[in-house]
RNA sequence: GUGGGAGUAGCUCAACUGGCAGAGCACCGGACUGUGGCUCCGGUUGUUGCGGGUUCGAUUCCCGUCUCCCACCCCA
């Protein structure tokens, strides 16, 4: 039997009537405050995540559905045939799997790499197709590595390129670090490589870009939509999971970079979960301040841990090599008391960076928002600045955050736009969906009306009222003749329908109907005319379709 | 990716140390051929997740694998 893939599921009714609820009034508010909805596509560009998010997180180097479109087979030809004539005594071919720097972000790899010894020396061939600012960064961070793996011995980088073009900052900079660089041009078509959305911010800030719509002036947009990351599934964490999310982002001169903004976030984001019945939403605030805040503060946390980090647990102490901030999130109480000692973000902010978070806590405070000041709130993709937040609601312990969000002034730039300072969030639909549920029983309406026909040809009859009950509004399902009124009246009841309405022969050429209500038990005669307005005042008000 | 638990009817779950695979709910038919719910009678519930092994015999024991759940990693 053929099963929903690993990590991905139906959603069925009744449920989905929930999903529906939420979305709804999700658009409802994001209407009131203005913001129009953004599609973007499922899938984008590879390289649009890695620089977005951040070539060295999870996400990028080992939780994308990324797949190599087009092209490929045969440049990979063209490059063994190169390496045959250059390389005649290749004595050891490695295979991607065993790079240094391989493991776990293999699974995103951008083309065909191979490393070969020749001469006692070693080359890395990469075929990237367009030689980038990242593929600067890798070598930089791995060059020494590379090195090391192989004795000390000279390595050198051929890029195999389809467009050309090595940037000269590139090659010099490789120099620097006694790394050579050779080109090798090929004319084939450049595969492309693909990813499944992980998330959609990027995907909403390359629109931004590509359409110009900093000629709009200050965008208000908002998607409801499912996204993919390749995680272990856990409750209510999936690998196409659905995120509602909004943005708020122009050019510096609409506004975009005002705490006002930030603080008009919130306050919506606070009437939203409100207004879907979360019990105690919790807003939890912090400023991460700007990139270069947190390149200061960076060296001065691991500074400060370099002398404690001994006494502490082994996570802590991988964090602090791999990802420093993310200490703050350790739960063991022995770690706590050196923890509280390590130095915060707050005290590494610049004047306009504090200025800022002063002024979003003001707004908030003026709006009515209540909020947490969480020094260890921080967010582990690369773009965000200044203002981070996470909202949590009472219960579902660990996995209480329902959604997360922040500023990104510096996102629109790293992707080569113009200066689009912007903020946003994103909902996790699935969870908000499944503490809903924990809450509040779903809600199901039946159709107002279930129509029995009996008799010969009172199926004609009963397909032609059902048409014009519909007309009228009126939520109608339709029985079948054939089977017996006994068969169908149960039906209408399991349905869940309000009524029944009796179509026989004489109530066709009297054009008097009768109408059973379904829990009263009560049976009267309607005129035809009068039906729709009967039918519909059966309606309940928790009726939810 | 790591560790732990669980997979038996559509659903919720039984089956003592290895001995004919069961109950409730739901579903279908009838009692009742133009009047549902209640009641009564009858019926199907099935590759015990999948594959292999041990055994006269495996839902049970062993190995592998898949999926889900929980925790970790990480995170909107």
């Amino acid at each position: 039997m053929i099963k929903a893939v690993r990590g991905t599921r139906d959603l069925l009714p009744p449920e989905t009537a929930l999903w529906n609820f939420v979305e709804s009034a999700a658009r409802d508010v994001f209407r009131a405050y203005n913001f129009q909805e953004i599609r973007t596509p499922i899938f984008e560009e590879t390289q649009l995540f890695a620089r977005s998010v951040g070539e060295e997180t999870d996400i990028v180097s080992k939780e994308m559905y990324t797949w190599e479109d087009g092209g490929g087979s045969a440049d990979q030809e063209l490059l063994d045939a190169w390496l045959r004539t250059h390389f005649r005594e290749v004595t050891k071919l490695v295979q991607p799997q065993e790079f240094p720097t391989a493991g776990r972000s293999q699974r995103t790899r951008y083309g065909p790499s191979v490393q070969v010894e020749w001469n006692g020396s070693w080359t890395l061939v990469r075929a990237r197709y367009g030689a980038k600012n990242q593929d600067l960064r890798h070598l930089v961070q791995h060059g020494n590595a590379w090195r090391e793996m192989h004795g000390g011995k000279p390595v050198s980088l051929l890029l195999v390129t389809a467009r050309g073009s090595v940037p000269e900052a590139f090659t010099t900079i490789a120099r620097t670090m006694g790394i050579v660089v050779d080109e090798l041009e090929l004319r084939v078509e450049a595969p492309q490589f693909l990813t499944l959305r992980p998330e959609n911010t990027a995907g909403v800030v390359r629109a931004y870009i590509e359409h110009n719509l900093e000629n709009r002036g200050l965008n208000k947009l908002f998607y409801i939509g499912p996204q993919f990351r390749r995680e272990r599934p856990q409750k209510g964490r999936y690998r196409q999971f659905y995120q509602i999310g909004a943005e708020i982002i122009g050019p510096r001169h609409s506004g975009s970079d005002k705490p006002l903004r930030d603080a008009e976030i919130l306050e919506m984001l606070d009437t939203l979960l409100r207004r879907l019945g979360i019990r105690n939403p919790t807003l939890h605030l912090n400023s991460v301040g700007c990139a270069a805040d947190r390149a200061v503060y960076n060296e001065a946390l691991r500074a400060a841990l370099a002398p404690v980090v001994i006494q502490m647990c082994a996570d802590c102490q991988r964090r602090a090599v791999t990802n420093p901030l993310r200490v703050f999130d350790c739960k063991v109480p022995g770690d706590q008391p050196i923890i509280e000692k390590l130095p915060l973000i707050k005290n590494y902010l610049d004047k306009d960076c504090q200025e800022h978070f002063d002024n979003v806590k003001a707004l908030l405070r003026a709006a009515g928002v209540s909020f947490i000041p969480n020094d260890r709130l921080v967010r582990g993709l690369d773009y965000y600045s200044r203002t981070a937040f996470e909202f949590t609601h009472g219960a579902l312990g660990a996995q209480n955050a329902i959604l997360g969000g922040g500023r990104y002034d510096g996102l629109s730039e790293s992707l080569g736009g113009p200066p689009a300072p912007g903020i946003g969030f994103a909902m996790g639909e699935d969870r908000l969906v499944l503490a809903l549920q924990d809450q509040t029983p779903t809600i199901l309406g039946g159709p107002d009306a279930f129509i029995a026909p009996i008799g010969e040809g009172m199926n004609r009859e009963a397909i032609k009222l059902a048409k014009e009950l519909r007309e009228k509004k009126v939520i109608v399902e339709l029985g079948d003749r054939s089977f017996r009124l006994k068969k169908l009246l149960e039906t209408a009841s399991k349905v869940g329908a309000r009524y029944a309405i009796i179509v026989g022969e004489d109530e066709t050429n009297a054009d008097i109907f009768k109408v059973k209500d379904l829990i009263t038990g009560e049976q009267i005669s309607v005129p035809r005319a009068e039906l729709p307005q009967k039918l519909q005042s059966g309606r309940s008000q928790g009726r939810s379709s």
